[in-house]
DNA sequence: GCGCACTACGTCAACGTTGACTCAGGAGGA
DNA sequence: TCCTCCTGAGTCAACGTTGACGTAGTGCGC
């Protein structure tokens, strides 16, 4: 092992080139498989790389190179150990590995700040493009940084600005779905519960439950309307304050996973989860082995992943394509939470 | 926005040079926050950059740089959509971004040829450290790599090698413990369900679990150890074949997340849940919100992740540390599952 | 008034790689 | 035989930045 000589100094192309007796222009030529070498130097070249364990350098490359690329692309999310989060990173990572590309990844927080000193610490290593996560409220570091023509999807929300490609969820539509099932089991009391209403997505939940409500002859009841739930146990205190109501909701839909999960701990605590319904925004796991499962609107997480990793090499091979907003559908998936009954 | 000239080129310390009318190296000096350089250029330095928009180039630069450096690690998970992955990853990007370091990111899929790869990519890159959680088998593409002099820290299995850190949980003791406690309530049929054995944390639990059932006393049951179930389905199936043994386990120790889950889906299935003991390894979410909740071995995996980034940043400031493996505690997190006596 | 230290810059080359170009030698055609 | 074309190389400079070094100008002590 490395005895006291600190970090070795990684062999270059000039390195293989002396030992293969040839120039450091025909180790690059056999390195990226160009034309113009014969077959006993391009042995040479090899047995020589191999004996000197070279790697090439890809830093050097992407200086030079006339494309600049860097096979590198940049992925900023809210939070990367967020389940959702971590599942499109997972699903960005398989596309980009196709192609060659790695990804650098980082967590925004929803801070405006931390979103903007992220990018500029991406920029400064010259992502060939960023899948980016856009925090809550004004999206100007995001429109600067696509202005100077960097590559760029939105996932989960969609750009305020033009030319620039998304990737979404049918948000709307599946909430108005999900109201609309419960009213159709004669609930008249269907409560809201939502995230942040900054944030686009909530905003759009909030808008199809709605929709939801109207379609179904409903009128809002706007003292069943919780917004801006930050975390379970907010979420959690919530869902108890309308409960104490004199008419209290007989169905919940709450529009956001960690909301969902507050909302269960109320209705528990109290042994109401067999009388309430409650149909929730996003999946998670075991929610099939609850008591009862519960009913959730499930994003297709890896097909949005996938569109927005398909879209941003399609982005950083053509600046030229129309933007394109993708959305993907979301599935109601029945458990038995959401397919209780209004009690009588 | 941007209409048809494609990307922009981005202005270099030359374009900001001649704005700010200094030479390319003052411009460095003011970027680099150096000294030896007046406060009204330093001012007009600042002003050309800005009203240029420009931003260093971090691969020129670590290209440039006597000590390399790159400001990014790279890590090496096995599945970053893992829950267990993405919490590593998230605590290491967090004390990444306190050094202004960046993640590069990547999952090995426990195969050793894409380990490999992904190795091969980071190195290319030339990341200034790495963390990695090993594939099982042999760690001969780590070792290698370890070799050349590049930092590295492995995290949840050690290293099979020399000279080299890691950070790990206390597998085998927290295992004994779970087992222990579950004699104590006064099970003499404890079950063993584990992940596949190559995995070195499998090994040790299961180590684990027979010194438990030594210390309390008990004689080991073979054909109540079930090993290298992968994923639920087949921990699902594997505890149906123990339920139906003429003498079925009372209580269950599931070594592994996935297969908890498989177990838990089986004790369910056939409404044992409320009447055979279950201890976990790892915990998860919600586990507290089932019925039993269930009692588990906690991984303080922020803790873990915290760990291996300081070790990796302190690897990369000295190379000549001794090399420091550090083994993080975990809890017993009781629930209730593990409760549950033996029925008489 | 001279030397010396110090400050505030500038110049140059090099990091590892590749695009553009050059060149020697052999094949092939007129 | 001479000229052209092709193949398999090599040479050179440049990508954007920084380390090493050089230098003009100022201040200060003796």
């Amino acid at each position: 092992m490395d005895s006291g000589a600190g970090r070795r100094a990684e062999p270059t192309m000039r390195d293989v080139a002396a030992l293969a007796r040839v120039s450091a222009k025909t180790v690059s030529r056999v390195i990226n498989e160009q034309p113009g070498v014969g077959p006993e130097a391009i042995e040479r070249v090899r047995a020589a790389a191999r004996t000197l364990g070279y790697r090439p350098n890809l830093t050097a490359s992407s200086l030079r190179r006339s494309d600049k690329r860097s096979a590198t692309i940049g992925v900023l999310f809210e939070d990367l150990s967020n389940p959702f989060d971590s599942a499109l990173l997972r699903a960005v990572e398989d596309r980009a590995r196709q192609s060659g590309v790695l990804v650098l990844a980082g967590s925004s927080e929803d801070d405006p700040t931390l979103q903007r000193e992220l990018l500029a610490s991406l920029a400064s290593r010259r992502v060939d493009g960023m899948v980016v996560m856009a925090v809550g409220g004004h999206q100007d570091a995001l429109q600067q940084e696509r202005e100077r023509g960097t590559p760029m999807v939105l996932v989960d929300r969609p750009p305020t600005f033009g030319e620039t490609d998304s990737v979404t969820t049918t948000n709307r539509e599946s909430a108005r779905e999900a109201v609309m099932q419960l009213a159709e089991l004669g609930h008249r009391d269907i409560a809201f519960l939502g995230d942040r209403q900054t944030l686009w997505t909530s905003h759009e939940r909030y808008t199809g439950y709605l929709e939801g409500l109207a379609h179904s002859g409903l009128k809002l009841r706007k003292d069943l309307v919780c917004t801006d739930l930050k975390g379970p146990d907010v979420a959690e205190q919530a869902t108890e304050v309308l409960l104490d109501l004199p008419e209290p909701p007989t169905a919940l839909f709450t529009a956001q996973n960690l909301v969902t999960v507050g909302a269960m701990r109320a209705l528990r605590s109290r042994r109401l989860h067999h009388r309430i319904a409650q149909i929730g925004f996003d999946d998670f796991p075991l929610a099939d082995m609850l008591e009862p499962g519960i009913t959730v609107v499930r994003q297709d997480v890896p097909g949005l992943g996938r569109k927005a990793a398909d879209l941003i090499f399609a982005r950083i091979e053509n600046e030229h394509l129309p933007p394109v907003h993708a959305v993907i559908p979301a599935t109601l998936i029945r458990r038995g939470s959401g397919e209780i009954p209004p009690a009588t």
